[in-house]
DNA sequence: ATCGACCATCGACGATAATCGATGAAAGGC
DNA sequence: GCCTTTCATCGATTATCGTCGATGGTCGAT
């Protein structure tokens, strides 16, 4: 019992949720600040030495990794016992796109999904 | 007793704070869509308007359109018993400076705030 | 002054999320 | 084999969020 009364062509719900999922990955100030890290270091940074910067404890760290993992916003490379994590600026570029779309300014449809 | 251990030249807390708030405002469907109704339609509408349309409760909306209008990204302005929102482009301007920041790519400094 | 339309706020509820400590699982070294 | 290191996952706790119905406040009209 929720759908837009939609005479005027409007982003669909499926559409609405997923720009929210990616807006939802940086809505928390610690993602913000271990994505800022891994981009500043700009290179793959094992969860230990990440964690030592990171103010929080270590399952925090893996917990917020994971959901900046799940959109792709980082990228996980498993070395022995250790699990490299590096920023991945390309799908990042979704947010001047999505913001456009919002926006109606966007020529519609998917959008640069940055190779999801 | 959360703070970077920080050598590196890393974001601070507030600045994290600030631009995870401004993802967090459409970290929701719902809004995606109010904002996205509100574009689409490009001139100032009323609440009740905004209701019909919206596929949920006048309360909800109403508490939505305050979430985003307490980061400028709509403009509320009353007209007699009626209180009308529009989109305001400029502050969504953020999300393209904010995302380079985060990545080490901007100048530093404050960015286009949008003239908040 | 009263009424009605319009919207904001309140209180409550369920759901989601952030954090922690503890436990578990995989890989390497002894 | 065993122990250590490194990370992920689990369970619990607390806080935040989204939604609703109901109430309250403001303005215009009668």
């Amino acid at each position: 019992m929720n759908e837009m009364r939609s005479t005027t062509p409007l982003i669909d719900a499926e559409a609405a949720r997923r720009y929210a999922a990616w807006f939802r990955a940086l809505a928390d100030p610690t993602r913000v600040r271990l994505l800022h890290l891994l981009a500043m270091e700009g290179r793959p940074m094992a969860v230990g030495e990440i964690v030592e910067r990171a103010g929080v404890g270590q399952s925090t760290v893996s917990h917020h990794l994971k959901i900046l993992a799940e959109v792709r916003f980082v990228l996980a490379e498993r070395q022995g016992t250790s699990t490299r994590y590096e920023v991945n600026r390309t799908c990042l570029a979704v947010f001047p796109a999505a913001v456009r779309t919002i926006l109606g300014e966007a020529p519609a449809g998917e959008g640069s999904d940055g190779g999801r």
